[in-house]
RNA sequence: GGCGCGGUAGCUCAGGUGGUUAGAGCGUUGGAUUCAUAACCCAAAGGUCGGGGGUUCAACUCCCCCCCGCGCUACCA
């Protein structure tokens, strides 16, 4: 249990690797809940730095540049920009979201690797790996498939067999072959340089399993648990690849750091930026920090080296072996630096039912949201903040979503404030009425109010965070409960004063309910404080009863949410479903062989390569041109089912496929004499089968 | 296979170290109300806490077995 008194914070949330759009899954695993954390502490005026960046190395950096048939470079730099935009329009509220591809962090990691090494920390083996001889690379086990000794599974994986499910070694497929090229990789000696993690095996008992045991989370401690029984072994923190930070080493050519190594450490090199860019004025990644403006550049070590300060890693599940294992160990072999005090990782969240996942369609990605929802970030963070999967996997649904929305921001916070405004606006001409006598509830309802943000902030500060939203929306309720228990728009005819006294106390909820949103729903904060004319307060102001001024003036108050309706809501349903139709037509095996047949069934069909002279539309048809053909024998007419794949102009001139012995018909009066041959991809569009080269009209096909 | 985390009202989820009638929100039903984006507020119905054993005066909470879901099993980022 962390006993310790620390005097600053650093907070990370994992580095989305830059190969893809990043979906809400991962702002429930890890952003939104460190930045609500984050914006907690601030707000108690706490010493905080939250850093964050893109992950840029990695095998699947360059694969994915195959992919998209581009360079690894202009893959980093494309998800990079649209990941930062879009949590910049969530509201993530990061000192820095830096790059690991930047000059500072390839140093950073390489003086980390030196120091380790220097220190006689690593350990060098030689091994035998897969080597794809075509692409010239080592191969990851993800990236050869064979036969898998086991049951026979034709396409099983270096790692894992998807059919069996047993766990594999790349060694032990039958006729590997490498995913890249298709062809058998050849075994290839390999040297690399070991982290021995099981020299640390009595730290980490000491530190994970007795330090930790009560203020971990259990999923995070058993994972941890499971990991040190099991017994750990050396890990290679070197690969073979040309993507990546260089093995700082003599005879290291071709081998980088393992991205695992370096991806943690980006913490770290975002920091020494951080100070960097604000110690020169100089900023690319940083956002200025006033309070910075005067700290030196070597200010970032107290933030990772000084033993009163408290680091803290937002993850997702799937990444707790790295930073509750692998890179404490490395931060503890350095000497030098802290080690996490908590690393408060989530679960998975699930969509409609099923797993999310941007490859199989199944997700919604940040920057579709935000296109779709241009000014509702806080209305995405409410839905997933009270549905966080904390303890467990939990399920995010559109109709949820909507009644998140509709039923509590709108109906309950969005109402309360709107009810308090109003009736201001209508009996006091929109200025803060006086507070005179109190009545019990009044009394009562003020204490209530004082209680909120400690009990709030005790829930944040056990990474609880739907209790803590649960308790934001509670005062909302407070609010409401309140008013309805005072009616003072029965009273406004007869008791003026005490109307007074009831909207002083509402409006003094608000603006306590405008302070504490801020951690959840910073936007809706900001308007909230605008409206009621409330100036930046920290955290202990909230609970207060006087934080409005009586006499004071309201400004212009718009409603603070709307409702969503249930047509938007039905077309973003529809929406994902037609996006994973639309991948699982696309992985869709093609259609099974026709049954076989002869050499002479073939020869009697008589393909040539035609010209396409002339074509036109053909009138009350959508999907017929009428095509004019040199097959090189003669001119021919023929009918072409193709208008709906192709204009008129774009075929003409285009050297076509063309059956010409088929048996002349007549479609829409007009005799066709003959057939061009098309290729019919899997969503039904058309491709025409052009010759590589230009060749005589009526070359023979066979 | 081994290990870890889960399996609690129709739905989404809370339930430190075992102890009075098992909770919240939504949904449903009924009531009250009209200041408010037909919203708010009150109340009720609804669960043999995955199944089966055991420990205990007492178990959702501890132990054992089984079933189901998810994850990890260490060169997948």
């Amino acid at each position: 249990m962390s006993t310790k008194n620390y005097n600053r914070y650093t907070v990370t949330a994992a580095l989305p690797y830059a190969n893809g759009p990043k979906h809400i899954g991962h702002l429930a695993g890890a952003y939104i809940p460190a930045d609500v954390y984050v914006r907690y502490l601030r707000l108690t005026g706490k010493d905080v730095i939250f850093v964050c960046g893109s992950d840029e190395h990695g095998t699947a950096i360059p694969n994915q540049a195959l992919k998209e048939n581009t360079t690894p470079r202009a893959i980093i730099d494309k998800y990079d920009a649209l990941i930062r935009t879009c949590f910049e329009q969530l509201g993530m509220s990061f000192d820095i979201y830096h790059r690991t591809s930047e000059l500072i962090h390839h140093q950073t990691s390489q003086e980390f690797f030196l120091t380790l090494y220097n220190k006689g920390l690593l350990t060098e083996e030689v091994s035998e790996q897969y080597f794809d001889e075509e692409a010239k690379l080592f191969l990851a086990d993800r990236y050869i498939v064979g036969t898998c000794p086991k049951c026979g599974h034709t396409n099983a994986y270096g790692d894992q067999c998807e059919k069996c499910g047993s766990t594999l070694s790349p060694r032990e497929l039958i006729n590997p072959r490498s995913t890249l090229s298709g062809k058998p990789p050849v075994l290839k000696e390999t040297r690399h340089w070991y982290l021995p993690l099981q020299n640390y095996e009595p730290w980490l008992r000491e530190w994970i399993l007795k330090t930790h045991q009560q203020d971990w989370k259990p999923n995070v401690y058993g994972q941890c648990k499971s990991w040190i029984e099991a017994g750990l072994q050396p890990r290679a923190m070197t690969r073979d690849l040309d993507w990546g930070i260089k093995v700082p080493l003599p005879d290291a050519e071709g081998k980088v750091l393992y991205v695992w190594f370096d991806a943690p450490i980006g913490y770290i090199s975002a920091t020494r930026a951080l100070f960097e860019e604000n110690a020169t004025g100089n900023f690319r990644y940083a956002t200025p920090r006033s309070d910075f403006s005067k700290a030196g550049r070597d200010d970032w070590k107290k933030y990772w080296q000084a033993d009163d300060t408290r680091l803290v890693h937002f993850i997702g599940k799937d990444n707790i072996v790295f930073h509750c294992i692998i890179f404490p160990v490395m931060l503890h072999a350095s000497g030098e630096f802290v080690v996490p005090d908590n690393v408060p990782a989530n679960e998975f969240m699930n969509l409609e039912g099923d797993k999310m996942s941007t490859s199989r369609g199944w997700s919604i990605e940040m920057h579709e949201y935000l296109q779709d929802f241009p000014t509702k970030p806080d209305e995405l963070r409410y839905a997933l903040l009270t549905n966080l999967p904390e303890a467990k996997d939990s399920e995010f649904t559109w109709k949820d979503f909507q009644a998140k929305n509709n039923n509590e921001l709108v109906a309950i916070l969005g109402n309360f404030v709107n009810r308090a405004v109003v009736l201001t606006q209508k009996y006091f001409s929109n200025r803060v009425p006086q507070r005179t006598q109190l009545t019990e509830t009044d009394t009562r309802v003020l204490a209530a109010l004082k209680e909120f943000p400690a009990s709030i902030a005790a829930s944040i500060e056990a990474y609880r965070f739907r209790e803590a939203t649960a308790g934001l929306m509670d005062l909302a309720r407070l609010g409401n409960k309140y008013l309805a228990e005072t009616e003072p728009w029965k009273l406004a005819k007869t008791d003026l004063d005490r109307v007074g006294s009831i909207l002083n106390i509402a409006l003094q909820i608000a603006a306590s309910l405008a302070i504490v949103a801020e951690p959840f729903l910073p936007f809706t904060a900001r308007k909230l404080k605008g409206m009621l004319g409330l100036s930046e307060l920290k955290w202990n102001a909230a609970g207060g009863s006087d934080l409005l001024q009586t006499g004071s003036a309201l400004n212009e108050a718009p409603l603070l949410f709307e409702k969503i309706e249930d047509t938007v809501i039905e077309a973003q349903i529809k929406k994902l479903v037609d996006s994973r139709r639309a991948v699982e037509l696309a992985q869709q095996p093609a259609e099974p062989a026709k049954a076989e047949i002869s050499f002479d069934d073939f020869s009697r069909m008589d393909v040539r390569i035609g010209t396409v002279l002339k074509a036109e539309r053909v009138e009350k048809s959508k999907k017929l041109l009428k095509l004019q053909v040199d097959t090189g024998i003669d001119v021919r007419t023929v009918m072409s089912g193709i208008a709906e794949h192709f204009t008129p102009e774009e075929v003409i001139g285009k050297q076509v496929t063309i059956l010409i012995n088929l048996a002349p018909r007549k479609i829409m009066g007009v005799e066709s004499q003959g057939m061009i041959l098309m290729a019919a991809d899997k969503d039904g569009s058309l491709r025409m089968l052009l010759p590589g080269k230009p060749v005589e009209p009526g070359a023979q096909v066979g």
